[in-house]
RNA sequence: UGGGGCGUCGCCAAGCGGUAAGGCAUCGGCCUUUGGAGCCGACAUUCGUAGGUUCGAAUCCUACCGCCCCAGCCA
């Protein structure tokens, strides 16, 4: 698709700086992005809203995009999180082409430009310690103050940074820094650090260097490098965008990419900050970064979350520069929106109670066709079977029925999904005054569902018959953190945590429900999406809920 | 009190001087063998505030208020 027929240009401000710069003849026409992770941890549902953003941007204006890993700080990266992180953007959809770079594939063409602004006297290595540079920097109000390293030679500088990149100094010894203004108002622009020595070991080039490049320095080169055209990254570096400037137009580099900034995704009920989320798998807080309660794409995806539904949702939530906190439950609509279209539907009874239908024969079993899916009839029918004694869900019977109760009660008359109406007869408890049994009666008029008096029953319940029955693990899930804002000041992330973000719980599924294959969604029929968890055995069926159905009963009884 | 941003319905978000899109949520009603889904309808005389320019301002100007980011040899 041609830039000029592409979307609308109102879509949001990004694009339309796209679309202006393609008018305009700038970048020769050409759109290039890149999404460029630093492979410290998992991707979550914020990097998803940057992948959507510059996958679907060149996707629409006929370009490419670039995944490209920015492993600038072998201390915090690892080979784990890199092959993670790709299998995430794959799974979200996007592809890369044969577009897969690093950083430190530019390691060796970012010494030699250091070199060239030590040259040009813009660079110098200097010996102060990390306290003293704090102290010479200044404060936001108070102008820094420069270097006493910052008028060495550039023979001496060439030198010194040789032995540098050599490994002669030790870790903090000294740092290779720009050479700027340190009156600027913009502390960024104040002699940032270039260089700094780290001796540890990199996943990808070992122990070839002990200096490694700082994210300002390394990420518009690579920018550069790649003849990127679009290099969006979110709000808090709008501050650097005159040093991303700065160095590109003091280097000889093959093109000046534009930087844009976008408001970070903030949402309701979740954390995403990658230091937040380590510290949740870290502290054992959560099974790993694939725990279905976690905002990662692993941990959704465990869940049950489709990719088209994460899309849907970036998509629907814009791209603008207003710090914003979108609600969960909007995520939570297109994940609904999806599966209620695509889930097969399926009974289960997560908390049974015994019915036992006085007048149903004994041994008589019965098997009823079901849809498996009303909103897609190509998904056919399955068989359901019935019999004398079911399990009923304990929270659609009640001994006192409040008002505009329409499921079991005493003497009252239900509708079993796909079955009989049966009533209510009589109400068996144990000592303790616990219900253990429901005896019912059925109408035999009613198989299917309906009855040649057409009396209206207006409550249908799903059931499962005990003589079929499989019992299975159910994991309900809950928000993570039950507050809706993020920590308040000084709270500890463990006091935070919804101590009920799961509960397991021994659930009872007919048949058709055990047969699934791992990672299938299904509906509980009036209950919700489950899918089928890896843990899964295969005589032991584990469920994730996935998201619950929408409830207006549930709101009613609460008002 | 320095610099950089942002303020349009409960939440996101269009709008780019010509008289407030859309989505989520919410509230009614219809329909329903999932209290699901679906369908219909309601939902900002007003755009942080105050002035000004203009025939006309959410859009331009001025001042003020509020919120976010920046003092890593992190990204």
């Amino acid at each position: 698709m041609a830039a000029a027929d592409g979307p609308a240009s109102s879509r949001d401000f990004v694009r339309q700086i796209v679309v202006d710069d393609g008018a305009s003849g700038k970048h020769e026409g050409r759109v290039a992005t890149r999404f460029p992770p630093e492979p410290n941890g998992y991707l979550h549902l914020g990097h998803a809203k940057s992948i959507c953003l510059n996958f679907g941007i060149s996707g629409e204006f006929g370009g490419v995009c670039h995944l490209r890993f920015d492993d600038t700080n072998p201390a915090k990266e690892e080979q784990e999180y890199v092959d993670a992180i790709q299998r995430d953007v794959r799974w979200l959809g996007f592809d890369w082409g044969g577009h897969l770079y690093y950083a430190s594939d530019y390691f060796g063409q970012m010494l030699d430009y250091a070199c060239h602004l030590i040259r040009e006297g813009l660079a110098y290595v200097c010996d102060l310690t990390p306290d003293e540079m704090r102290a010479y920097r200044g404060t936001p109000t108070e102008p820094g103050r420069e270097s006493p390293f910052r008028g060495r030679s550039v023979s001496e500088n060439l030198d010194r940074f040789a032995r540098m990149v050599a490994g002669e100094y030790e870790e903090g010894a000294c740092t290779l820094r720009a050479r700027i203004d340190m009156a600027s108002p913009n502390l960024n622009m104040r002699d940032p650090a270039m260089y700094r020595i780290k001796r540890a070991h990199h996943h990808r080039t070992g122990d070839q260097y002990v200096v490694y490049p700082m994210y300002d320095y390394a990420h518009c080169v690579s920018d550069a490098l790649e003849r990127i055209t679009h290099s969006i990254c979110t709000l808090e570096f709008e501050d650097h965008r005159p040093l991303y400037d700065w160095f590109l137009e003091h280097l000889p580099v093959p093109a000046h990419p534009r930087q844009i900034e976008f408001a970070r995704l903030n949402m309701t009920h979740v954390m995403m900050s990658k230091r937040k989320l380590l510290q949740l798998v870290q502290d054992g807080h959560v099974r790993g970064w694939d725990d279905p309660r976690m905002p990662t794409l692993s941990g959704i995806r465990r869940r049950g979350y489709s990719a088209s539904a994460v899309r849907a949702f970036c998509e629907s939530i814009g791209v603008s520069k207003a710090n914003s906190l979108v609600h969960y439950e909007h995520l939570e609509h297109f994940v609904r929106q999806d599966l209620n279209a695509n889930a097969r539907r399926v009974m289960a009874v997560l908390d049974p109670v015994r019915v036992v239908i006085e007048n149903y024969p004994q041994d008589q079993v019965e098997w009823f066709e079901a849809e498996n899916n009303p909103e897609n009839a190509a998904d056919g029918t399955r068989m359901v079977p019935f019999g004398r004694e079911i399990w009923l869900e304990r929270e659609d019977f009640t001994e006192n029925p409040p008002p505009k109760w329409f499921r079991l009660a005493p003497g009252r008359e239900i509708r079993l999904k796909h079955a009989y109406y049966i009533t209510c007869r009589e109400v068996v408890k144990d000592a303790t005054g616990a219900i253990t049994e429901l005896r019912c009666t059925y109408d035999p008029e009613s198989r299917g569902g309906g009855t040649p008096d057409g009396r209206v029953v207006r409550g249908t319940s799903h059931w499962v018959s005990v003589a079929h029955g499989v019992s299975g693990e159910v994991r309900l899930y809950d928000h993570l953190f039950a507050k809706p804002h993020g920590l308040d000041d000084g709270e500890e992330l463990a006091d935070a945590i919804n101590p009920d973000s799961l509960k397991v719980v021994e659930a009872v599924l007919e048949p058709a429900a055990a047969e699934l294959a791992a990672g299938t969604c299904v509906q509980f029929l009036r209950q919700g999406y489950f899918c089928i968890d890896p843990d899964s055995g295969p005589d032991r069926p584990v469920y994730n809920r996935t998201v619950g159905l929408r409830d207006t009963w549930a709101k009613l009884s609460r008002a």
